[in-house]
DNA sequence: AAAAAAT
């Protein structure tokens, strides 16, 4: 296994690019996926966030587009399907920088752009599509896209492209694409077990790639939790984090798209540097306010789940859960925007009491507790379930930390308000994708 | 359970 990129046996065009880019020591997925996919292999490959997939993937691609003939006008050579217009932009870019001294060119196609300046756009050839399903599926309707050329497609953040809200576009785009092709899938929650009918359809004898442990909580991001007890006091401790936090790059997570707009304009208003993300803003305004986070223009942003995939900003310290995620995969792609290529960051979740049991079974799909804090002043009055003596089952009874007990004529425990532990057994809003119980009856 | 991707 080559330790160092130089050692693989690369078009001499990439590699210039590689060297210009200072990239020599390849990460380990990048190590273990590079020659798997010059050889030619279908791939399911899991590797933790900020691990480097993004050029694991690129490399071998750009490096078979050089180093293979194709006719001219062939139409697409490599396909790289992600789940945001703003992940696509991502791609693009660290595409553009490992193409800046080949031919080879790449374009992006999403929606919020104009169809027929992308279908001008395809008419140059572009080697290169990177896209997002919805307008590509579009392109290949109305044929304007020919992917039947295609020696690569690529399904990056590939679990999020094959859940319900994708399928059936992606899978639509699959059948146009040459039968021929090298297939590769990558995510860090990507299930390499398992994939059944749905990969047999994508996949040719896939080999798999898995870097590191399913589901170990990443060593390089320090996971916490802090109670609350209603939205009121969850703004209280948001405000109180992130005044402490000044200056630094934060991301805040909600579950609507409303409630970060809230956010952001809470925040804003007490003097924060801050803007939201989420899908119902227009194109222009997504760039606008990305390039803003990048530039640190702003330093807090308020998104929905839109942000927690792939999104690779430098420095990002903190990413706080203001609302829980709805997933244990979820919670995994939220706080990768942190601790990513060796960084270390920290992802502070707010819990209420109607969220403990999820708060729970995330944790257990981790295999971890996070670290219990609480802020000077702004204590929660509830302490998670109480335990019952000799029982055992209190579900919270591991906590590695307790945040220091010191305010204590403060919080009257009043249990009695949130009387006894959530109902056991049925997780508020756990589903089937590792948070949910063990055990679970249809 | 919500968000994203399309029009």
């Amino acid at each position: 296994m080559p330790t160092v990129l130089q050692e693989l046996p690369l078009d001499r065009q990439l590699r210039l690019a590689l060297d210009q880019l200072a990239l020599e020591t390849p990460t380990p997925v990048q190590a273990q996926m590079i020659p798997a996919a010059l050889a030619g292999s279908d791939l399911l490959v899991s590797a933790e966030t900020g691990s480097g997939k993004t050029l694991a993937y690129l490399v071998p691609i750009l490096q078979r587009l050089l180093s293979e003939q194709a006719p001219r006008d062939a139409g697409a050579l490599a396909l790289i399907l992600v789940p945001t217009r703003e992940l696509a932009r991502q791609v693009l870019k660290s595409c553009r920088e490992l193409t800046a001294k080949s031919p080879l060119q790449a374009m992006a196609l999403t929606g919020g752009a104009d169809f027929k300046y992308q279908k001008a756009q395809f008419r140059k050839n572009p080697e290169i599509v990177i896209a997002t399903p919805g307008r590509l599926l579009e392109h290949c309707e109305k044929g304007s896209a020919d992917l039947s050329a295609l020696k690569v497609l690529v399904l990056d953040e590939a679990d999020r492209m094959l859940d319900m809200g994708f399928r059936d576009d992606v899978l639509k785009i699959a059948g146009f694409c040459s039968p021929g092709r090298q297939t590769l899938l990558l995510s860090a929650t990507l299930k390499t077990r398992g994939m059944g009918e749905l990969g047999n359809s994508l996949l040719k004898e896939p080999q798999t790639i898995a870097v590191d442990p399913p589901r170990q909580a990443q060593a390089s991001i320090h996971h916490q939790r802090i109670l609350a007890d209603s939205v009121d006091h969850k703004n209280q401790l948001l405000l109180a984090l992130l005044e402490n936090n000044e200056g630094r790059r934060s991301l805040v997570f909600a579950n609507k798209r409303v409630t970060a707009e809230r956010l952001s304009g809470l925040l804003g208003h007490h003097g924060l540097k801050v803007d939201s993300l989420h899908g119902e803003m227009s194109t222009e305004e997504r760039k606008r306010v990305m390039a803003a986070f990048r530039e640190g223009k702003i330093h807090v942003l308020c998104a929905s789940d839109l942000a927690a995939r792939g999104l690779d900003v430098p420095d990002i310290e903190t990413v706080i859960n203001y609302d829980l995620p709805h997933s244990g995969d979820d919670y995994v792609h939220r706080c990768g925007r942190t601790g990513r290529a060796g960084a270390t960051g920290v992802a502070i979740s707010l819990v209420e009491a109607s969220q403990w049991n999820l708060m729970i079974s995330i944790q257990r799909y981790l295999n971890m507790d996070f670290e219990q804090r609480a802020l000077p002043g702004l204590k929660a009055r509830y302490s998670g379930p109480k335990k019952t003596k000799g029982s055992g089952k209190a579900a919270g009874g591991k906590k590695k930390k307790t945040g220091k007990d010191g305010a204590k004529a403060k919080q009257r425990a009043r249990d009695s308000k949130n009387k006894g532990k959530p109902k056991r057994g049925k997780p508020s809003g756990a589903v089937n994708d590792g948070t949910g119980p063990l055990m679970k009856k249809k």
